[in-house]
DNA sequence: AAATGTTTTTACCGTTTGGTAAAATTGACG
DNA sequence: CGTCAATTTTACCAAACGGTAAAAACATTT
């Protein structure tokens, strides 16, 4: 999907640019970003912004589409063979850490679904979907296994992806509540008690 | 803060704009939305919308001062002279149905947040952050006399936000990944199994 | 250094957008 | 019915926006 560069300066813009379409993305959505503001966000000139990718589009699938590859990582790394609850504890530790040190990526994906997802729900009716009845499976079987609680394997897939991009989605609340920058060693204790507790058999 | 309408095509045609607005900026974002959309959308011209609201930005005002009112209520509810467990629990189910019965309200709140709430920033550390201190206090309570589990509180009503509200904000994920239309019911059942675990002293 | 290809800038264009002025229309009421 | 205020429409405007053409500047190769 991405065309990588040809030249030195090639791929050091493109890269410039993504992270500056990151940037203005995340924090504005889509119709809110400007060709201008990105721009010079990425330091270059709008016409040198439409000289390494066609339109405002071309950017933002290009940015989407580097996104989806590093969030949908942790799901992928579930493993059938290894212990259910640390298994289940890691992801939810790993999708916290990915909220942490990703936060634009985790905005602007929350932007995107809050709206409608207009651009990516075909990707999300397809990939994410098979990707997570994969693993609703392996789940199942360790309820019958009599390894895990009786829960629904979809609302805990939703529960997970839920508490852990709530504390870079909706940072600017935590903060503005609690007075604080967000602690996200108080998080990861809260979340590890939270998923031990309901999933003990 | 909302100006009510003096004679009756004001008070009509002000709720229609209001309605209007809902829609449009739930699911286009501030940005995103226009005026042409939102008059077409209420059935007036443009500038007939303007003759009721001076602006673009005191149509959005607005509807977020009416929606931040009916989206705190349920956490005003929580009486500290109740049950610790089966308050919470009502809270949650009373969220979670505030989810279900007014999505707008739902989008639109994240929509503002995950961009930075640069327009409800201010009520966030105030009126919210108080109200939230006060029922951390009843909270903290509860937890010292043993009637619950020792969690953080904050994070408890963090987790009740994020995971009920998921259920709107990110509709169209669930519904892309279940392939179905997202079932209330389940959601409750698992909320309910998961908050009983998790609060049991 | 000449020639060729790559990158950047300058100067635009058409459309959309938030908003306004003022005339035309409609409604309320004695 | 006539009068005055409330409401709606028509016709605009200036700024912002996504995007383009073409020339200028820069790099690279021979």
């Amino acid at each position: 999907m991405i065309e990588l560069g040809k030249t030195r300066i090639q791929r050091k813009n493109q890269a410039t640019i993504l992270d500056a379409a990151l940037d203005v993305f995340s924090t504005f959505g889509f119709r809110g970003a400007t060709l201008d503001l990105i721009a010079s966000t990425a330091g270059l000139s709008k016409p040198n912004l439409l000289y390494y990718f066609p339109s405002k589009e071309a950017i933002h699938s290009a940015v989407l589409a580097e996104l989806l590859q590093t969030w949908l990582a942790p799901l992928k790394k579930l493993d059938k063979d290894g212990d259910p609850i640390e298994e289940i504890i890691i992801y939810v530790i790993n999708k916290l850490h990915a909220s942490r040190d990703f936060p634009r990526e985790s905005r602007l994906f929350a932007n995107e679904i809050v709206q409608g997802a207009p651009r990516i729900k075909s990707i999300l009716e397809t990939d994410l979907r098979y990707l997570v009845e994969d693993k609703v499976r392996v789940i199942d079987k360790w309820i019958q296994q009599g390894r895990l609680a009786k829960i629904d394997p979809y609302h805990l897939i939703f529960s997970i992806w839920s508490l852990t991009q709530h504390y870079a989605d909706f940072d600017v609340q935590v903060q503005a509540v609690t007075g604080q920058e967000t602690s996200f060693g108080e998080a990861e204790i809260f979340l590890g008690h939270l998923y031990r507790r309901m999933l003990a058999p």
